[in-house]
DNA sequence: ACACTCACG
DNA sequence: ACGTACGTGAGTGTA
């Protein structure tokens, strides 16, 4: 038995690394009375993230407890494989550190179904995030082991994942490639897998009472577990991607690129994306650049662009100016870089060998507990054109179905701030109910037009965001006077908006500015942003609508069917011929009845690709 | 690493 | 004293 010993918390803790049978009747006869203990701290190894791809392999499954950690070499199969595949089956209940990833290696790679080990795990990451949900760069600690280790466990605890690059490098790995190649034996390897079990095992307890003495309730843990593997089974399913159709795509928009980049450069700009080199190119034609950034540099974005394109936000002519051809130029060869190289690209990079994406959901991203999906970022597929949407497909005999709930950050306000005029709207106007032009109506009169409804849209969420007449000035596109009067007619019309916002206010400021959400989320508010209060309220109810639609879906049978959520949506393949049926069970699982504001939902039933939702038909 | 830009809800 | 649009992921260029 190979058996590395290190210091944590004061403690002297033991890594061991069973060579032979006996060794591993040695860990069979801890996992046992462990069990019994408590839970298992259960970690990976493996070889990169890409889970799905052919040359991913799982290296070493670690279990282990606070002081005790063994690991067990699943890539050298035979007995190792049998020992830990037993303690997978038979622990009680086990402690993972961003469970979601490992549920999904050990579904794909050890023969343990996510559905056998969801159920017995307590995840520390999900604990963390109901903690303190900020990241780093926020000022919270984040959710990642290493800094949660270091700040409640051991202020020295390793960076194993850092501190192995530079060993990949002294062996001549690479980041990229170093999980893959490091030699099974590699002390520091086994050291870290080891002790990354240990910080679990040690975070556990240390969160658990957190939670207690924050007052988060267990009901709100276990909802987060459930989303968590309601969002991997997703993830295991994955999309079909059209391959052929999306290679053709990719190279349609590298030669489109291309050809305006060829246009840019007779003008004197050799990189589309260099702001330097278009502002002198622009200059250099007469052109005059009045914004700046908030860095002060010459703001060089779309919308400047466009506007010297004498183009509007939709890529309309305008016929105010003569367009820009530079501008023009520009434009098309960036939408077409970006939509390649962030959209074309990442697919066939990550679809895997039986053609599906298996983008990775993170069901608590944002401070809100909204979610976030990457490798491909499919909830950011442009809108305005289907193109890129239609290499994703349903099913085999399936279509795809949209549900979304219809205006449920309004909703969610009306009913969290108690706005009686809105709450009167949204309870009598149906599931048609139009907020905007309810809003418009109530301050322009029966009159109000669809640019009046536009306007007060942008004016409605304005006041949900906490923005300010300039940015909905400049978002709307309407003048600052017409806004300004809009926003006074808004806050007549809604008086109970301004009043929330400074109750929300005033009781975070009394318990640490943090603003508990009525799931009791608790989410820090910045001293100097305090009024994102409102958008943390909305934004996060409307998610944990979201997330209990998910759980209505999954008890309606939908789990199968579901494909991506998407902040309001959820995706879905059904059987094209009962779409119908399944389109009404989403709406259902996303129906309901918000302290006396009804959330509605409206499916839209599409064709074999997702773009087909988007405009054309396929 | 950071600034800037752009895709979405 | 006043006012501030919110939340993400991802690519490219520059220092």
């Amino acid at each position: 038995m190979r058996v590395y010993r290190h210091r944590v918390a004061g403690d002297s803790v033991a890594i061991r690394v069973p060579q032979t049978t006996e060794e591993l009747d040695q860990f069979t006869a801890w996992a046992q009375r462990a069990t019994v203990r408590g839970a298992i701290a259960l970690d990976t190894e493996t070889s990169g993230l890409d889970v799905f791809s052919d040359g991913f392999c799982l290296r070493t499954i670690q279990f282990g407890d606070a002081s005790e950690a063994w690991v067990i070499h699943w890539e050298r199969g035979g007995h190792f494989r049998r020992a830990a595949a037993q303690v997978l089956r038979k622990a009680r209940r086990f402690l993972i550190h961003n469970a979601a990833f490992d549920w999904l290696v050990l579904d794909r790679h050890a023969g343990i179904a996510l559905e056998d080990l969801a159920p017995r795990t307590r995840d520390t990451r999900v604990m963390a995030a109901l903690v303190d949900p900020r990241q780093p760069q926020e000022g919270g600690i984040g959710t990642a082991l290493k800094p949660l280790s270091a700040y409640y466990v051991d202020r020295t605890a390793p960076d194993a994942q850092g501190d192995l690059t530079s060993v990949f490098r002294s062996l001549g790995l690479t980041k990229a490639n170093g999980f893959a190649r490091i030699p099974l034996d590699h002390p520091l390897l086994n050291l870290y897998a080891g002790l990354d079990v240990i910080f679990t095992a040690r975070l556990a307890p240390i969160l658990s009472a957190a939670l207690d003495r924050l007052g988060v309730r267990e009901r709100l843990v276990d909802y987060e577990h459930e989303i968590s593997r309601i969002c991997a089974h997703m993830q295991r399913r994955g999309l079909i991607l059209d391959v052929p159709f999306t290679h053709e795509l990719n190279a349609a928009l590298r030669e489109d690129a291309q050809e305006y980049a060829g246009i840019a450069a007779r003008y004197g700009v050799e990189s589309v994306n260099s702001n330097k080199q278009i502002t002198e190119a622009l200059t250099g034609m007469g052109e005059t650049l009045t914004e700046r950034t908030a860095g002060g540099a010459v703001k060089i974005d779309k919308a400047v662009l466009l506007a010297l394109a004498d183009m509007d936000l939709q890529w309309k002519r305008l016929g105010v100016r003569t367009p820009n051809p530079l501008a023009e130029a520009i434009l098309k060869s960036k939408r077409a870089g970006k939509w390649r190289s962030t959209y074309a690209e990442t697919f066939l990079e990550t679809v895997d060998s039986s053609g599906r994406v298996h983008p990775f959901i993170n069901s608590m991203a944002a401070r809100t507990g909204r979610m976030s999906v990457t490798r491909p970022a499919l909830q950011t597929l442009p809108s305005s054109d289907q193109m890129i949407r239609r290499c994703l497909l349903a099913d085999e005999g399936h279509v795809m179905v949209s549900t979304d709930f219809q205006a449920v950050e309004m909703r969610v306000l009306a009913a969290l701030a108690d706005v009686r005029r809105m709450k009167e709207g949204f309870q009598s106007g149906g599931r048609d109910f139009d907020i905007h032009m309810f809003t418009a109506q109530l301050i322009k009169g029966e009159e109000a037009t669809e640019k009046d409804r536009k306007l007060y849209k942008g004016a409605g969420f304005g006041k949900v965001y906490g923005g300010g007449i300039s940015t909905l000035a400049r978002q709307t596109g309407a003048s600052e006077d017409e806004i300004r009067r809009a926003v006074t007619a808004y806050d007549h019309a809604f008086p109970e908006i301004r009043r929330a916002s400074a109750r929300w206010q005033r009781e975070a400021r009394a318990t640490g500015m943090v603003t508990v959400s009525a799931t009791g989320r608790r989410m820090p508010l910045d001293r100097d942003r305090a009024y994102a209060v409102v958008n943390y309220q909305c934004q996060s109810a409307a998610r944990d609508l979201l997330g209990q639609a998910l759980i209505n879906a999954e008890s309606a049978g939908l789990l199968d069917a579901m494909r991506l959520p998407i902040h309001d949506e959820i995706l879905a393949s059904v059987p094209e011929r009962e779409a119908k049926d399944y389109a009404r069970e989403f709406e259902r699982a996303m129906t309901f009845d918000l302290f006396g504001v009804p959330i509605v939902a409206e499916a839209e039933i599409g064709k074999r690709s997702w773009g087909s939702l988007y405009g054309a038909t396929y």
